[in-house]
DNA sequence: CGACTTTGACCTGCGC
DNA sequence: GCGCAGGTCAAAGTCG
């Protein structure tokens, strides 16, 4: 969402007099841009309609003068709240950024880890780009990675997404371009699992696995094995993705750079419930629909919460008390 | 016509 | 050794 943008129309709905003739027309409306000015009241002139009036007249000058003040102060506020929004999407770019340089070191290892199982693989020469060493892996391997996301070069992690029931589609969107290499029922979910491996760069070897929650049908469960040693296929608050550079369609889908970028206006966007993040029993993240990695969220978010001055703005917004509170 | 998707066949590992 | 299940391949189909 941009959320500088949803500040800037912010209407604040200061009707104070909807039938007044004399208040200037979408004066409200205009943003901050319109703050100063303000609802125009000609007093004198209601006061000569009625002698009887003057009393209320300066009531309702002294109402309008305190809405003024009132005004200003949320003016002051939302000024606050905008450079504190600025300075915090300043902050996640830059862990966004970091992270990325941070995948690619894991990726090394990564890369290094697989080509170490393929040449150890005695059928590693029949398998043209070694991916045939994914079901030679024991078993019981997927399932301790699936408890601990990382276990020293080899990552896998499990992403659950939200979507709508009646998609068909095992399609996540992650932000990176995926082949889809195969499909299979197994045996413990009828729903069909679907094999993806990155399709942008040649040399990486990552893979995911979908396929449809059996316990809550709009949940997909994606399976991601491996680091990618690239950055993600798209770089700009556009947020198109590269595959059309490369004369490939994409079939994942693209989807916003940052969680900052998300536009809410667009159901096909949907933002990260950090209330859902937190890892459940078996490690595992739960995030409504994964349109940011897991290990980015999960990056961002502790980095923020142990940033002093993430917290200082925060508990400063808090506790100004201006804050419009929803019972 | 090229690129992507689908899907049945094949390969591999594991348990009995 | 055999059967089962998961994973992968590749030819055929589909689409723009």
């Amino acid at each position: 969402m941009d959320m500088e943008a949803a500040s800037f129309n912010l209407s604040l709905g200061f009707n104070l007099n909807a039938t007044t003739p004399h208040r200037q027309p979408d004066a409200a409306m205009e943003g901050l841009e319109g703050f100063d000015r303000l609802p125009y009241f000609n007093f004198k002139e209601l006061g000569r309609a009625t002698e009887a009036n003057e009393e209320e007249t300066v009531a309702l000058e002294e109402k309008v003068k305190r809405t003024r003040q009132e005004n200003e102060r949320l003016y002051c506020i939302l000024g606050r709240m905008t450079e504190s929004y600025k300075e915090l999407q300043s902050k996640v770019n830059s862990l966004l950024n970091s992270n990325s340089s941070l995948t690619d070191d894991q990726d090394d290892g990564e890369t290094t880890a697989s080509r170490k199982r393929e040449d150890s693989s005695p059928h590693a020469e029949s398998s043209s780009s070694g991916e045939g060493s994914m079901n030679k892996r024991p078993r019981a391997d997927a399932l301790s990675l699936l408890a601990a996301p990382t276990i020293g070069n080899h990552t896998s992690y499990t992403v659950r997404v939200k979507i709508d029931p009646s998609d068909t589609s095992l399609v996540v969107k992650d932000g990176h371009q995926w082949k889809k290499y195969g499909q299979k029922v197994t045996k413990d979910n009828p729903f069909p699992r679907a094999y993806f491996r990155c399709a942008f760069a040649p040399g990486c070897h990552v893979k995911k696995k979908v396929q449809r929650s059996l316990e809550d049908r709009s949940l997909l469960v994606a399976t991601y094995e491996g680091c990618h040693n690239h950055a993600r296929t798209f770089a700009n608050n556009n947020c198109s993705p590269t595959s059309s550079a490369h004369g490939m369609r994409p079939n994942d889908g693209s989807l916003p750079c940052s969680p900052a970028t998300m536009n809410t206006s667009q159901p096909s966007m949907v933002m990260i419930d950090l209330s859902h993040s937190r890892p459940n029993a078996y490690g595992e993240q739960s995030l409504v629909c994964g349109q940011v990695s897991e290990l980015v969220a999960k990056h961002v978010a502790s980095s923020l919460a142990e940033d002093p001055n993430f917290t200082a703005v925060l508990v400063s917004a808090l506790s100004s008390g201006d804050f419009p509170r929803h019972h």
